[in-house]
Formats: structure tokens, C-alpha cells, sequence
DNA sequence: AACAAACTTTACGTTAACGTAAACTTCATA
DNA sequence: TATGAAGTTTACGTTAACGTAAAGTTTGTT
């Protein structure tokens, strides 16, 4: 019934222009499992799910996940494919990376009232700088 | 005037125990010029300010700094002994760090958000597994 | 047909942040 | 005094995430 008929189809090139990162880095991903385009010949063709896990990976580095992290938490969307005994070391997991993420939270609020800080001290140096002249 | 007499000391493995971290780490640390014990002898000795900073390293490494990069942000609080012409490139360091972190933060919601509901999913698939016994 | 552009595989090289081992010194204590 | 715990320097090893080069294939265009 809901079979996703969304065609569209994208170069490795196309998507390395798109996110910016080079064709080495996305093979290397497919490499270690995080993404498997089908193929024409032997030419890598990504649909629309190759796309979107591309940009999750991408936000996962952002925040420090190495791709074996992400390579887990891509597991975690199949979920249903799970034995109900996997299904808790799972939810650990997930607790434990929400903690991470919490700590994380604090620790952004922190360095950015400090940069705010660090800003106003520049700034009020230059305008004392200024004053001079 | 404001001289601070805090003279609390520690070894290297007091530190070690209180963050967690190896004798190695804290001596690279110092290779890298992120902190610059005293001796006695051949003896490192540690005071607050070396203790702080090294609170700040593993803040910076939970949100993925460098150690380079938490570096640049120590000399960023001797601003005072700095230029003019350097404060310039000071200011643009620290917004472009600012923006990094609001990314961060825009992220960290986001996957706050995804495990949430993958949590959600997990605990209704146990509580069905649950109801059939 | 020949050429470039885009793709492929294979494989060795690189960097940051330590780990680990070896060989040494200093100091407290049994 | 010897032995063990904690410190030191020196230096080679390790892992993740690619970079980079070589050598070949496929495809569209001139």
C-alpha cells in the first residue's frame, strides 16, 4: 500500500555538491554500512532515503557522534525487525544518548554566556580604543 | 592588590582521579600548551587555574573542540594583552563560534525530539509484548 | 574514433589524541 | 636497605575519518 513511488534519483556527485563533502567521504560511508544506493552497472545511484541519511550523518558529526554511533542509531529506526530482548539494551542506549545530549545542552548555554562575555570585553576595548583618537 | 593566595596544590594524579582521566592526557595537554604546572623538583605541581582549565578542555571536548581550538580560546581571555588589530579577528572567532553553537544547539533538539519517539516506540512495542503473556 | 568528464576500485598516507611500553628517579616505609 | 608506589622522559603504536594517487571503465560529445 504505501509504496513510496518518489523516483527521484541522484548522482554521487549531485550530493556531494549538495552537502559539500567529497565522493571519498560518502563511498567511505557506504562503506562502513550507513548508506547503500543501489546500482546502474557499476555507477551508484541514491534515492531519496540515501539523501536523508546523508544530511542524519551529517548532523550526527556536528555533534560529535562517530559513525559507528549513527550506524546505531540508523538501526534503532528498525526497531520492529527487534527481539523484544534487544529492545531494552536499546532503550539504554537511547537514555544514555540523551543524557549525553543534556550535557551537551548545559555545556552550549555556558560557552555562549561566555563568548557573550568575551564579545562585550572586545567590545568595550575598541570603544575605548576608539575614544582615544 | 589582588593577589590570590588560594595555594591549593595537587599532584598529577589527584587530577587524574578527579576528572577521570589518564596521567598521559593531562601531560599532552601540557605538551600542547593547555596548561603550565609549576615543578617542584622534576615534580609537576597543579593550582586552580590549572584545575579549571582543565575542566574547560573536557567541556570543550564533549562539544567537540579541538584541543587547538580550546586553545584559542584560553588566549582569548588575555585580551587585554592583545592589539587592536588582533581584537578584530578575536570578534569574528568568537561569533563564528557562536554560530557553531546555535547549530549545535538547533541539532541537539532535534535528536532530542527523534529519540524521544523512538523511546515512545520502543516502550508501546514492550507494552504489547507485555499484554500477550 | 577519439577525447574529456564522471565514475569506479585499490591501496597507501595523514592527523589528532591519546595508549602503551621501557627505563629511569624520588620518596616513604617495612 | 630494599622494595614498592608515584612520579618522570622518550618514543613507538593505534584508531577514526577521511585524503590522495594510480589505473582502469563508461558515457556523451565532437
Amino acid at each position: 500500500m504505501s509504496e513510496k513511488l518518489t523516483s527521484i534519483k541522484y548522482s554521487i556527485s549531485d550530493l556531494s555538491k549538495e552537502f559539500d563533502i567529497t565522493t571519498r567521504s560518502i563511498r567511505f560511508y557506504e562503506d562502513q554500512g550507513l548508506i547503500s544506493p543501489t546500482r546502474k552497472g557499476q555507477t551508484r545511484i541514491y534515492n531519496q532515503r540515501d539523501k536523508v541519511r546523508l544530511k542524519l550523518i551529517l548532523r550526527g558529526k556536528r555533534l560529535g557522534f562517530s559513525l559507528a554511533e549513527t550506524g546505531r542509531l540508523f538501526e534503532l529506526y528498525d526497531v520492529d525487525k527487534t527481539s523484544a530482548k534487544q529492545l531494552q539494551s536499546i532503550m539504554s542506549l537511547i537514555s544514555q544518548k540523551k543524557a549525553d545530549l543534556k550535557q551537551q545542552f548545559d555545556d552550549i548555554n555556558a560557552v555562549l554566556i561566555e563568548l557573550n562575555d568575551l564579545e562585550e570585553n572586545c567590545r568595550s576595548i575598541l570603544d575605548s580604543l576608539e575614544g582615544k583618537k
